[in-house]
RNA sequence: GUGGCUGUGGUGAAGCGGUUAACACGGCGGAUUGUGGUUCCGUUAUACGUGGGUUCGAUCCCCACCAGUCACCCCA
Protein backbone atom coordinates (compact mmCIF):
# COMPACT_ATOMS: atom_id res chain seq x y z
CA UNK A 1 0.00 0.00 0.00
CA UNK A 2 1.42 3.39 -1.19
CA UNK A 3 1.03 6.27 1.79
CA UNK A 4 -0.30 9.17 0.53
CA UNK A 5 0.88 12.95 1.50
CA UNK A 6 -1.82 14.24 4.60
CA UNK A 7 -5.12 15.66 3.14
CA UNK A 8 -4.64 19.37 2.13
CA UNK A 9 -1.06 19.10 1.07
CA UNK A 10 0.38 18.93 -2.17
CA UNK A 11 3.42 18.12 -3.67
CA UNK A 12 5.31 20.90 -5.94
CA UNK A 13 6.93 18.58 -8.97
CA UNK A 14 9.69 20.07 -10.95
CA UNK A 15 7.03 21.35 -13.91
CA UNK A 16 5.37 23.35 -10.98
CA UNK A 17 8.62 24.35 -9.17
CA UNK A 18 9.56 26.60 -11.73
CA UNK A 19 6.63 27.87 -11.57
CA UNK A 20 7.41 28.57 -7.88
CA UNK A 21 10.81 30.67 -8.74
CA UNK A 22 9.03 32.17 -11.24
CA UNK A 23 6.84 33.83 -8.46
CA UNK A 24 9.54 33.91 -5.69
CA UNK A 25 12.03 36.07 -7.72
CA UNK A 26 9.18 38.80 -8.46
CA UNK A 27 8.93 38.97 -4.88
CA UNK A 28 12.64 39.37 -4.08
CA UNK A 29 12.80 42.15 -6.91
CA UNK A 30 9.77 43.91 -6.02
CA UNK A 31 10.69 43.70 -2.37
CA UNK A 32 14.07 45.23 -2.93
CA UNK A 33 12.97 47.26 -4.68
CA UNK A 34 10.56 48.85 -2.28
CA UNK A 35 13.65 48.62 0.37
CA UNK A 36 11.75 45.00 2.34
CA UNK A 37 14.34 42.75 3.74
CA UNK A 38 13.56 39.02 4.24
CA UNK A 39 12.39 37.96 7.62
CA UNK A 40 12.64 34.13 8.20
CA UNK A 41 11.12 32.99 11.32
CA UNK A 42 10.43 29.41 12.74
CA UNK A 43 7.01 27.38 11.18
CA UNK A 44 6.39 26.61 14.48
CA UNK A 45 5.57 28.91 17.76
CA UNK A 46 4.68 28.35 21.26
CA UNK A 47 0.81 28.51 21.40
CA UNK A 48 0.58 31.32 23.31
CA UNK A 49 2.04 33.47 20.60
CA UNK A 50 -1.44 32.98 18.35
CA UNK A 51 -3.73 33.03 21.53
CA UNK A 52 -2.25 36.40 22.46
CA UNK A 53 -1.63 37.79 19.28
CA UNK A 54 -4.55 36.53 16.56
CA UNK A 55 -6.96 36.39 19.14
CA UNK A 56 -8.47 33.73 20.68
CA UNK A 57 -12.24 34.17 19.27
CA UNK A 58 -11.08 33.79 15.89
CA UNK A 59 -11.52 31.46 13.52
CA UNK A 60 -8.60 30.98 12.98
CA UNK A 61 -7.05 30.44 16.61
CA UNK A 62 -10.01 28.74 17.77
CA UNK A 63 -10.54 25.80 15.15
CA UNK A 64 -7.65 25.90 12.49
CA UNK A 65 -4.61 25.41 14.26
CA UNK A 66 -2.49 22.99 14.19
CA UNK A 67 -1.84 22.55 17.81
CA UNK A 68 0.49 19.49 19.53
CA UNK A 69 2.76 19.31 22.73
CA UNK A 70 5.93 18.23 22.24
CA UNK A 71 8.26 15.67 24.52
CA UNK A 72 8.95 18.75 26.71
CA UNK A 73 4.86 18.89 27.49
CA UNK A 74 5.26 22.86 25.70
CA UNK A 75 1.91 23.65 23.85
CA UNK A 76 3.52 23.96 20.26
CA UNK A 77 1.79 25.38 16.88
CA UNK A 78 2.50 25.31 13.04
CA UNK A 79 2.21 28.98 12.48
CA UNK A 80 -1.07 29.52 10.75
CA UNK A 81 0.20 32.94 9.43
CA UNK A 82 2.90 34.86 10.05
CA UNK A 83 2.50 38.62 11.81
CA UNK A 84 2.16 36.99 15.12
CA UNK A 85 5.77 35.44 14.45
CA UNK A 86 7.30 38.83 12.60
CA UNK A 87 6.68 40.80 16.09
CA UNK A 88 7.67 38.23 18.30
CA UNK A 89 10.96 38.35 16.83
CA UNK A 90 10.72 41.93 16.26
CA UNK A 91 10.63 42.45 20.16
CA UNK A 92 12.69 39.07 20.71
CA UNK A 93 15.70 40.65 18.85
CA UNK A 94 15.04 44.38 19.35
CA UNK A 95 14.55 45.29 15.99
CA UNK A 96 12.56 48.71 17.62
CA UNK A 97 16.29 49.65 18.26
CA UNK A 98 17.15 50.00 14.62
CA UNK A 99 16.35 52.79 12.15
CA UNK A 100 12.54 52.84 11.84
CA UNK A 101 10.11 51.64 10.37
CA UNK A 102 11.57 48.06 10.38
CA UNK A 103 10.46 46.77 6.65
CA UNK A 104 10.36 43.52 6.22
CA UNK A 105 8.74 40.39 3.91
CA UNK A 106 8.40 36.93 4.22
CA UNK A 107 7.43 33.76 2.00
CA UNK A 108 6.80 30.39 3.33
CA UNK A 109 4.38 27.60 4.49
CA UNK A 110 1.47 28.61 6.77
CA UNK A 111 -0.81 25.74 8.50
CA UNK A 112 -4.83 25.47 8.99
CA UNK A 113 -6.71 22.97 9.78
CA UNK A 114 -9.20 24.40 7.31
CA UNK A 115 -11.72 21.66 4.67
CA UNK A 116 -9.47 21.60 1.57
CA UNK A 117 -11.08 22.98 -1.78
CA UNK A 118 -9.41 24.40 -4.55
CA UNK A 119 -7.13 27.43 -3.70
CA UNK A 120 -7.25 26.43 0.16
CA UNK A 121 -5.07 24.03 1.30
CA UNK A 122 -3.87 22.92 4.86
CA UNK A 123 -0.39 23.51 3.96
CA UNK A 124 -0.17 26.55 1.83
CA UNK A 125 2.03 29.69 1.31
CA UNK A 126 2.10 33.32 2.04
CA UNK A 127 4.24 36.07 0.75
CA UNK A 128 3.61 38.79 3.37
CA UNK A 129 5.04 42.22 4.28
CA UNK A 130 5.48 43.85 7.63
CA UNK A 131 6.05 47.41 8.29
CA UNK A 132 6.54 48.48 11.93
CA UNK A 133 7.35 51.36 13.78
CA UNK A 134 5.52 54.01 11.49
CA UNK A 135 1.87 55.26 11.44
CA UNK A 136 0.87 57.55 9.04
CA UNK A 137 -0.99 56.98 6.24
CA UNK A 138 1.77 56.71 3.79
CA UNK A 139 3.29 53.59 4.93
CA UNK A 140 -0.17 52.16 4.25
CA UNK A 141 -0.63 53.85 0.62
CA UNK A 142 3.07 51.95 0.27
CA UNK A 143 2.27 48.49 0.95
CA UNK A 144 -0.70 48.57 -0.92
CA UNK A 145 0.79 50.07 -3.81
CA UNK A 146 3.89 47.08 -3.38
CA UNK A 147 0.68 44.70 -3.25
CA UNK A 148 -0.92 46.09 -6.43
CA UNK A 149 2.69 46.43 -8.43
CA UNK A 150 3.21 42.82 -7.76
CA UNK A 151 0.00 41.66 -9.13
CA UNK A 152 0.35 44.21 -12.19
CA UNK A 153 4.10 42.97 -12.84
CA UNK A 154 2.67 38.95 -12.83
CA UNK A 155 0.67 40.47 -15.74
CA UNK A 156 -2.50 40.09 -13.49
CA UNK A 157 -5.74 42.36 -14.29
CA UNK A 158 -9.24 41.65 -13.19
CA UNK A 159 -8.13 42.35 -9.66
CA UNK A 160 -10.54 44.39 -7.73
CA UNK A 161 -8.51 46.52 -4.38
CA UNK A 162 -11.33 46.97 -1.23
CA UNK A 163 -10.33 49.35 1.31
CA UNK A 164 -12.11 50.18 5.06
CA UNK A 165 -11.44 51.13 7.90
CA UNK A 166 -12.09 49.42 11.16
CA UNK A 167 -11.73 51.80 14.00
CA UNK A 168 -9.12 51.90 17.06
CA UNK A 169 -9.98 50.93 20.34
CA UNK A 170 -11.32 54.81 20.96
CA UNK A 171 -13.88 54.90 18.08
CA UNK A 172 -14.76 51.27 17.62
CA UNK A 173 -16.51 50.50 20.67
CA UNK A 174 -18.75 53.43 20.05
CA UNK A 175 -19.46 51.90 16.58
CA UNK A 176 -20.58 48.42 18.02
CA UNK A 177 -22.73 49.58 20.47
CA UNK A 178 -24.40 51.88 17.67
CA UNK A 179 -24.58 48.62 15.67
CA UNK A 180 -25.79 46.61 18.26
CA UNK A 181 -28.54 49.01 19.26
CA UNK A 182 -29.40 49.23 15.08
CA UNK A 183 -29.96 45.77 14.91
CA UNK A 184 -31.21 44.51 18.33
CA UNK A 185 -34.84 44.35 17.59
CA UNK A 186 -33.54 42.29 14.39
CA UNK A 187 -32.08 39.98 16.27
CA UNK A 188 -34.71 36.95 16.13
CA UNK A 189 -34.93 37.25 12.05
CA UNK A 190 -30.76 36.75 12.04
CA UNK A 191 -29.62 33.79 10.89
CA UNK A 192 -28.06 31.41 13.55
CA UNK A 193 -24.39 32.60 12.55
CA UNK A 194 -25.53 35.49 13.20
CA UNK A 195 -26.88 35.52 16.04
CA UNK A 196 -23.98 34.55 17.62
CA UNK A 197 -22.04 37.08 15.94
CA UNK A 198 -24.26 39.56 17.08
CA UNK A 199 -22.16 39.51 20.51
CA UNK A 200 -18.92 38.07 19.37
CA UNK A 201 -18.31 40.34 16.44
CA UNK A 202 -21.58 42.14 14.87
CA UNK A 203 -19.72 44.35 12.04
CA UNK A 204 -19.65 40.61 10.46
CA UNK A 205 -22.99 40.66 10.48
CA UNK A 206 -22.79 43.15 7.43
CA UNK A 207 -20.89 40.66 5.74
CA UNK A 208 -23.70 37.53 6.12
CA UNK A 209 -24.72 35.70 2.60
CA UNK A 210 -28.29 35.39 4.28
CA UNK A 211 -30.67 36.79 1.96
CA UNK A 212 -32.87 37.80 5.20
CA UNK A 213 -29.95 39.73 7.03
CA UNK A 214 -28.75 41.26 3.96
CA UNK A 215 -31.88 43.53 4.17
CA UNK A 216 -32.47 43.29 7.89
CA UNK A 217 -28.96 44.71 8.13
CA UNK A 218 -29.71 47.25 5.33
CA UNK A 219 -29.53 50.99 6.76
CA UNK A 220 -27.51 50.03 9.28
CA UNK A 221 -24.43 52.45 10.32
CA UNK A 222 -21.15 51.54 8.94
CA UNK A 223 -17.69 52.14 11.03
CA UNK A 224 -16.74 54.77 8.41
CA UNK A 225 -19.40 56.64 9.82
CA UNK A 226 -18.01 56.32 13.08
CA UNK A 227 -14.41 57.06 13.09
CA UNK A 228 -12.67 59.37 15.50
CA UNK A 229 -10.51 62.08 14.25
CA UNK A 230 -7.39 60.31 14.17
CA UNK A 231 -8.66 56.82 11.92
CA UNK A 232 -10.56 59.34 9.76
CA UNK A 233 -7.23 61.56 8.88
CA UNK A 234 -5.96 57.83 8.26
CA UNK A 235 -8.37 56.47 6.04
CA UNK A 236 -9.08 59.98 3.97
CA UNK A 237 -4.91 60.57 3.75
CA UNK A 238 -5.09 56.95 2.40
CA UNK A 239 -7.06 57.04 -0.10
CA UNK A 240 -5.39 60.87 -1.01
CA UNK A 241 -2.38 59.13 -1.60
CA UNK A 242 -4.19 55.98 -3.88
CA UNK A 243 -5.34 58.67 -5.99
CA UNK A 244 -2.30 60.23 -6.23
CA UNK A 245 -0.83 56.90 -7.44
CA UNK A 246 -3.31 56.26 -9.85
CA UNK A 247 -4.73 53.65 -7.97
CA UNK A 248 -8.32 52.52 -8.28
CA UNK A 249 -9.76 51.32 -5.42
CA UNK A 250 -13.60 50.54 -3.56
CA UNK A 251 -14.80 51.26 -0.76
CA UNK A 252 -16.52 48.45 0.96
CA UNK A 253 -17.99 49.64 4.47
CA UNK A 254 -18.75 45.69 5.15
CA UNK A 255 -14.87 45.06 4.72
CA UNK A 256 -13.87 43.13 8.29
CA UNK A 257 -10.60 40.86 8.68
CA UNK A 258 -11.14 38.05 10.71
CA UNK A 259 -7.86 38.45 13.31
CA UNK A 260 -8.48 40.44 16.16
CA UNK A 261 -4.94 42.47 15.82
CA UNK A 262 -6.66 44.97 12.76
CA UNK A 263 -7.34 48.71 13.58
CA UNK A 264 -8.00 51.49 11.03
CA UNK A 265 -6.55 50.32 7.54
CA UNK A 266 -8.00 47.47 5.56
CA UNK A 267 -7.98 46.11 2.75
CA UNK A 268 -8.59 43.21 0.28
CA UNK A 269 -7.76 42.27 -2.64
CA UNK A 270 -9.79 39.80 -4.41
CA UNK A 271 -9.52 38.05 -7.67
CA UNK A 272 -13.41 37.29 -9.00
CA UNK A 273 -12.48 34.15 -11.41
CA UNK A 274 -11.18 32.43 -8.31
CA UNK A 275 -14.65 31.63 -6.96
CA UNK A 276 -15.49 31.14 -3.38
CA UNK A 277 -11.35 31.88 -2.79
CA UNK A 278 -11.17 35.21 -4.41
CA UNK A 279 -9.00 36.75 -1.46
CA UNK A 280 -5.86 36.75 -3.28
CA UNK A 281 -4.69 39.47 -0.76
CA UNK A 282 -5.64 40.38 2.54
CA UNK A 283 -3.87 43.29 5.54
CA UNK A 284 -4.28 45.99 7.12
CA UNK A 285 -2.95 48.19 10.20
CA UNK A 286 -2.09 46.24 13.54
CA UNK A 287 -1.27 49.26 16.11
CA UNK A 288 -2.00 47.38 18.86
CA UNK A 289 -0.27 44.23 18.27
CA UNK A 290 3.03 45.07 19.34
CA UNK A 291 2.29 45.71 22.82
CA UNK A 292 -0.57 42.55 23.01
CA UNK A 293 2.94 40.94 22.58
CA UNK A 294 4.40 42.48 25.22
CA UNK A 295 6.60 45.76 23.71
CA UNK A 296 5.88 49.52 23.85
CA UNK A 297 3.12 50.59 21.70
CA UNK A 298 4.06 50.55 18.46
CA UNK A 299 2.45 50.68 15.06
CA UNK A 300 2.61 48.59 12.14
CA UNK A 301 0.78 47.35 9.45
CA UNK A 302 1.05 44.59 6.79
CA UNK A 303 -0.64 42.11 4.41
CA UNK A 304 -0.37 38.54 3.39
CA UNK A 305 -0.77 37.05 0.06
CA UNK A 306 -1.86 33.42 -0.88
CA UNK A 307 0.54 32.35 -3.46
CA UNK A 308 -1.01 29.28 -4.64
CA UNK A 309 -4.06 31.55 -5.44
CA UNK A 310 -1.72 34.02 -6.95
CA UNK A 311 -0.56 30.57 -9.11
CA UNK A 312 -4.07 29.62 -10.01
CA UNK A 313 -5.12 32.99 -11.32
CA UNK A 314 -1.75 33.25 -12.96
CA UNK A 315 -2.14 29.85 -14.49
CA UNK A 316 -6.32 30.52 -15.38
CA UNK A 317 -4.66 33.91 -17.57
CA UNK A 318 -2.37 31.80 -19.23
CA UNK A 319 0.43 33.97 -17.53
CA UNK A 320 2.81 31.64 -16.62
CA UNK A 321 5.92 31.71 -19.43
CA UNK A 322 7.69 28.22 -20.79
CA UNK A 323 10.08 27.62 -18.63
CA UNK A 324 13.27 26.13 -20.38
CA UNK A 325 14.08 22.27 -19.24
CA UNK A 326 16.82 22.21 -21.74
CA UNK A 327 20.65 21.32 -21.46
CA UNK A 328 23.46 22.20 -23.81
CA UNK A 329 24.90 19.17 -23.88
CA UNK A 330 24.15 15.54 -24.23
CA UNK A 331 26.49 12.77 -24.36
CA UNK A 332 25.95 9.79 -26.36
CA UNK A 333 28.48 7.00 -25.76
CA UNK A 334 27.96 3.85 -28.14
CA UNK A 335 29.95 0.87 -26.81
CA UNK A 336 31.42 -0.01 -23.08
CA UNK A 337 35.04 1.98 -24.66
CA UNK A 338 32.96 5.27 -25.22
CA UNK A 339 31.98 5.10 -21.93
CA UNK A 340 34.46 5.65 -19.72
CA UNK A 341 35.44 8.76 -22.18
CA UNK A 342 32.03 10.16 -21.87
CA UNK A 343 32.01 10.47 -18.45
CA UNK A 344 35.40 12.06 -18.58
CA UNK A 345 33.99 14.50 -20.71
CA UNK A 346 30.43 15.11 -19.08
CA UNK A 347 32.53 16.63 -15.79
CA UNK A 348 34.86 18.47 -17.95
CA UNK A 349 32.43 20.20 -19.83
CA UNK A 350 30.23 20.59 -16.39
CA UNK A 351 32.94 22.45 -14.63
CA UNK A 352 32.95 24.60 -17.61
CA UNK A 353 29.77 26.14 -17.00
CA UNK A 354 28.02 23.97 -19.70
CA UNK A 355 24.26 21.76 -18.50
CA UNK A 356 25.38 18.27 -20.00
CA UNK A 357 23.84 14.78 -19.44
CA UNK A 358 24.46 11.57 -20.59
CA UNK A 359 23.27 8.34 -20.77
CA UNK A 360 22.82 5.92 -18.15
CA UNK A 361 19.97 3.73 -19.69
CA UNK A 362 22.57 1.64 -22.25
CA UNK A 363 20.23 2.79 -24.85
CA UNK A 364 20.89 2.37 -28.68
CA UNK A 365 22.70 5.97 -30.47
CA UNK A 366 19.11 6.17 -31.58
CA UNK A 367 17.09 6.03 -28.50
CA UNK A 368 19.98 8.38 -27.10
CA UNK A 369 19.48 10.87 -29.88
CA UNK A 370 15.43 10.92 -29.12
CA UNK A 371 16.37 11.50 -25.68
CA UNK A 372 18.16 14.14 -25.88
CA UNK A 373 15.92 15.89 -27.99
CA UNK A 374 13.01 15.52 -25.84
CA UNK A 375 15.36 17.61 -23.73
CA UNK A 376 15.67 19.49 -25.81
CA UNK A 377 19.55 19.53 -26.21
CA UNK A 378 21.57 21.95 -28.37
CA UNK A 379 24.64 19.23 -28.84
CA UNK A 380 24.75 15.52 -28.94
CA UNK A 381 28.38 14.28 -28.54
CA UNK A 382 28.93 10.73 -29.91
CA UNK A 383 31.27 8.31 -28.59
CA UNK A 384 31.82 5.51 -30.91
CA UNK A 385 35.08 3.00 -31.06
CA UNK A 386 36.01 4.73 -33.94
CA UNK A 387 36.30 7.98 -31.56
CA UNK A 388 37.89 6.37 -28.76
CA UNK A 389 40.32 5.07 -31.17
CA UNK A 390 41.04 8.90 -32.63
CA UNK A 391 41.07 10.33 -29.73
CA UNK A 392 38.24 12.88 -31.08
CA UNK A 393 34.76 12.65 -30.92
CA UNK A 394 31.33 13.78 -32.67
CA UNK A 395 30.12 16.77 -32.12
CA UNK A 396 26.04 17.46 -33.53
CA UNK A 397 24.28 20.47 -33.89
CA UNK A 398 20.65 19.84 -32.89
CA UNK A 399 19.11 22.68 -34.47
CA UNK A 400 21.46 22.46 -37.56
CA UNK A 401 21.94 18.64 -37.65
CA UNK A 402 25.72 19.51 -38.94
CA UNK A 403 27.89 17.28 -37.11
CA UNK A 404 31.90 17.38 -37.44
CA UNK A 405 34.58 15.38 -35.92
CA UNK A 406 36.85 17.50 -33.35
CA UNK A 407 39.76 16.80 -30.81
CA UNK A 408 38.58 16.23 -27.29
CA UNK A 409 40.40 19.74 -26.22
CA UNK A 410 38.65 21.61 -28.78
CA UNK A 411 35.11 20.54 -28.13
CA UNK A 412 34.46 23.03 -25.01
CA UNK A 413 35.66 25.86 -26.62
CA UNK A 414 33.96 24.90 -30.00
CA UNK A 415 30.18 25.09 -28.11
CA UNK A 416 31.14 27.91 -26.20
CA UNK A 417 32.07 29.92 -29.19
CA UNK A 418 28.88 29.18 -31.40
CA UNK A 419 26.57 29.34 -28.25
CA UNK A 420 27.75 33.08 -27.67
CA UNK A 421 26.44 33.43 -31.40
C1' G B 1 -17.25 21.70 10.89
C1' U B 2 -22.12 21.41 7.30
C1' G B 3 -24.35 20.16 2.52
C1' G B 4 -24.17 18.76 -2.99
C1' C B 5 -21.35 16.27 -6.89
C1' U B 6 -17.32 12.97 -8.23
C1' G B 7 -13.55 8.74 -7.70
C1' U B 8 -11.60 3.30 -13.87
C1' G B 9 -3.89 2.48 -15.94
C1' G B 10 1.37 7.66 -15.60
C1' U B 11 -2.62 11.12 -17.98
C1' G B 12 -7.50 12.03 -20.53
C1' A B 13 -11.38 9.00 -20.80
C1' A B 14 -15.47 4.51 -22.57
C1' G B 15 -18.11 0.62 -20.18
C1' C B 16 -22.88 0.76 -15.67
C1' G B 17 -24.91 -6.49 -12.91
C1' G B 18 -21.77 -11.78 -16.36
C1' U B 19 -16.57 -7.92 -21.39
C1' U B 20 -9.95 -10.74 -23.10
C1' A B 21 -12.30 -3.58 -19.11
C1' A B 22 -12.28 -0.19 -25.11
C1' C B 23 -9.85 4.15 -27.27
C1' A B 24 -6.34 8.24 -27.16
C1' C B 25 -1.91 10.40 -25.07
C1' G B 26 2.45 9.14 -22.61
C1' G B 27 6.63 5.51 -21.59
C1' C B 28 9.83 1.86 -23.83
C1' G B 29 11.66 -0.71 -28.30
C1' G B 30 11.96 -0.99 -33.53
C1' A B 31 11.53 0.48 -39.20
C1' U B 32 18.99 -3.62 -41.61
C1' U B 33 24.82 -1.90 -40.73
C1' G B 34 26.63 4.10 -35.13
C1' U B 35 22.23 9.47 -35.78
C1' G B 36 16.85 12.81 -33.27
C1' G B 37 12.37 15.87 -33.98
C1' U B 38 7.23 13.83 -38.58
C1' U B 39 5.25 8.99 -39.94
C1' C B 40 4.53 3.74 -39.30
C1' C B 41 4.79 -0.77 -36.32
C1' G B 42 5.20 -3.32 -31.82
C1' U B 43 5.14 -3.27 -26.63
C1' U B 44 4.09 -1.63 -21.76
C1' A B 45 1.21 -0.75 -17.19
C1' U B 46 -0.24 -3.86 -9.80
C1' A B 47 -6.67 0.41 -13.65
C1' C B 48 -12.05 -0.13 -11.55
C1' G B 49 -10.17 4.93 -4.19
C1' U B 50 -10.58 1.58 0.58
C1' G B 51 -13.57 -1.66 3.53
C1' G B 52 -18.11 -3.96 4.21
C1' G B 53 -23.01 -5.57 2.28
C1' U B 54 -26.92 -7.23 -1.54
C1' U B 55 -26.48 -11.02 -5.47
C1' C B 56 -25.25 -17.36 -8.34
C1' G B 57 -22.09 -13.20 -9.95
C1' A B 58 -20.42 -6.47 -8.90
C1' U B 59 -16.27 -1.56 -11.97
C1' C B 60 -21.60 -1.08 -12.36
C1' C B 61 -26.62 -1.50 -6.76
C1' C B 62 -26.47 -0.16 -1.10
C1' C B 63 -23.63 1.58 3.33
C1' A B 64 -19.35 3.47 5.69
C1' C B 65 -14.69 5.51 5.31
C1' C B 66 -10.94 8.06 2.46
C1' A B 67 -9.81 11.63 -1.22
C1' G B 68 -10.99 15.43 -4.77
C1' U B 69 -14.38 19.22 -6.17
C1' C B 70 -18.29 23.03 -5.53
C1' A B 71 -20.98 25.92 -2.07
C1' C B 72 -21.44 27.41 3.17
C1' C B 73 -18.25 28.79 7.28
C1' C B 74 -13.77 31.27 7.21
C1' C B 75 -9.74 33.07 4.84
C1' A B 76 -4.65 33.75 1.72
Amino acid sequence: MVISGPRGTKDMLPESSCRWHYVEQMVRDLCRLYAYQEIRTPIFEHTELFLRGIGETTDVVSKEMYTFTDKGKRSITLRPENTASVVRSFLENKLYAEPQPVKLYYMGPMFRYDRPQAGRLRQFHQFGIEAIGAAGPTIDAEIILLATDFFQKLGLNELTLLINSVGCPQCRPIYRDKLQAFLHDKLDGLCEDCQSRFERNPMRILDCKNENCQTLSHGAPHMTECLCDECQGQFLGLQTLLQAAGITFTLDPRLVRGLDYYTKTAFEIQYPPLGAQSAICGGGRYDGLVEECGGQPTPGIGFAIGLERVLLALEKQQLLPDFKTGIDVYIAPIGDKGKTLAFQLLHQLRRSGLSCDMDMMNRSIKAQLKRANKYPARYVIIIGDEEVDQEKVMVKNMDSGEQCMLALQDVQSMIAGEMDN
